[in-house]
DNA sequence: TAGGTGACCCGCG
DNA sequence: GCGCGGGCCACCT
């Protein structure tokens, strides 16, 4: 992924779409492969951004801690589970079952 | 043009 | 061991 020219939330954009079916990966996962581990925060604002990709499944991506913080900002709160659900991923009170087998590293899995 | 925002993460008390 | 606070940087108004 050297693509430069395009801008922060694209290459999110692009790295998110990486992700397998049944996996999910965390906002820091996707900040550290960037180069920009501490601005893990703007991977969610860029997740913000991917409601407009369909290519997108922003539902894969959740915090370090398997909990789905952005889950209100789909179209409805619960959709989020519901599509993590449809993939197998087993969901507990907002949180993801197995997180960290579940846990997809672009770093680890695309390479350091 | 400049300031504020944000779906987070880590360190310290 | 848990909770609070600061830091981080691109995009929007």
């Amino acid at each position: 992924m050297e693509n430069k020219d395009l801008s922060f939330f694209d290459m999110v954009h692009q790295v998110a779409r990486l992700i397998p079916y049944g996996r999910v990966t965390s906002y820091g996962a996707i900040a550290r492969y960037l180069g920009s581990g501490k601005s893990a925060r703007m991977v969610g604002w860029a997740m913000n951004a991917a409601h407009n990709i369909p290519d997108v499944p922003a539902h894969r991506v959740v915090n370090s801690s398997g909990l789905l913080t952005g889950r209100q900002h789909f179209v409805h709160p619960y959709r989020m589970q519901e599509l993590l659900e449809a993939e197998g991923i087993v969901v507990e009170n907002h949180q993801v079952k197995d997180f960290d087998s579940l846990l997809w590293e672009p770093l680890k899995e695309l390479g350091l």
